[in-house]
DNA sequence: CGTGAAACGTAAAGGGA
DNA sequence: TCCCTTTACGTTTCACG
């Protein structure tokens, strides 16, 4: 697939920003801000979700207003063959609490991220759910007391953006002498 | 606010399950969904919002196709008075590569979660960006080789659900004697 | 990429349980 | 308070140029 690193252009750019910032965005307001008609701007959308660049859209709901206060980190050493490490690699992602599961470099092989109600739930899952899959050996919890910031919102180059600004409308603020 | 604890009922529930999974659905099509008007929905969805329940409506981009394709977790140990402190986690939380940032337990004051193009922009961005915040005194780089599962959504209390299910659709399924 | 028209969705007003 | 219907307006979608 040479199209997975097809580079993004200053328009893509744009509406992946609109919508990372706000996702029920009406595609007649990305058209009016981009400044193209309403129907490319879907041609776009379907491609970008085509290619697997935009993979979703979810909405942020506050963890407090369901039930899930207590945020999480627990690093999982896990023994075994590679087969069996997947493995457990999967069943650990099958936890709905679990809402992240990374395979890190060192001696824990991953990194979860957890949320429960409290600190006993959070007790009870490490136990009672996590510790009983196969290969698990040990977890070692890092409790969050409280939460700066949390986004999943990527800076996006603007690189290219800035590029195109000089390009276009710069130009006209700028005394050119042909 | 009394507001702020108030329960959520199985439509609630429905509805941000709803958006979870696709934040762009329509109004139209969850009021079908949950067997109400229109109106309805965007009554409740706007109080949902008033409420803070919901934070906001994300497009969630593939990391790799807008070159962060390095993720990593870093754990930053802050000196200082309490007020250098939270200045720290401001000027951290200020850094648009830095996605996350918690206040932890333990002698590590404070996790990251950050994306970067690759190893070698991690590193610039842990001397030059990170080493820089006044207050910070070391950093503890735990790279990822490979996200199994991430996601934001969260498990919703499905207890209501099976409820309301019992009282209503279930019974029509059982013979009842009066 | 844009146009145009049909189909569809949204949001506000008004009224009822 | 919560929900419904109605209605005017905006949006989405698709065939076509």
């Amino acid at each position: 697939m040479a199209l997975i690193d097809r580079t993004l252009d200053t328009i893509e750019l744009r509406l992946l920003g609109m919508l990372q910032d706000y996702a029920r965005v009406s595609q007649a307001d990305m058209a009016r801000t981009v400044g193209l008609a309403p129907s490319a701007v879907l041609e776009r959308l379907r491609k970008l979700e085509a290619r697997g660049v935009i993979r979703g859209f979810a909405a942020v709901l506050d963890p407090r207003a369901v039930d899930l206060g207590q945020l999480a980190f627990v690093a999982v050493r896990v023994s075994g063959s590679g087969e069996q490490e997947e493995n457990a690699g999967a069943r650990l992602a099958a936890v709905p609490e679990v809402l992240e599961v990374h395979h890190v470099a060192g001696e824990d092989c991953y990194l979860l991220k957890v949320r429960t109600r409290d600190a006993q739930h959070l007790g009870a899952l490490l136990r009672q759910r996590l510790g009983r899959i196969p290969g698990v050996v040990s977890t070692r919890t890092t409790v969050v007391l409280e939460t700066v910031k949390e986004t999943s919102r990527l800076p996006l180059e603007t690189r290219t953006d800035l590029k195109a600004v000089q390009g276009h409308e710069a130009v006209a603020d700028v005394e050119v002498t042909p």
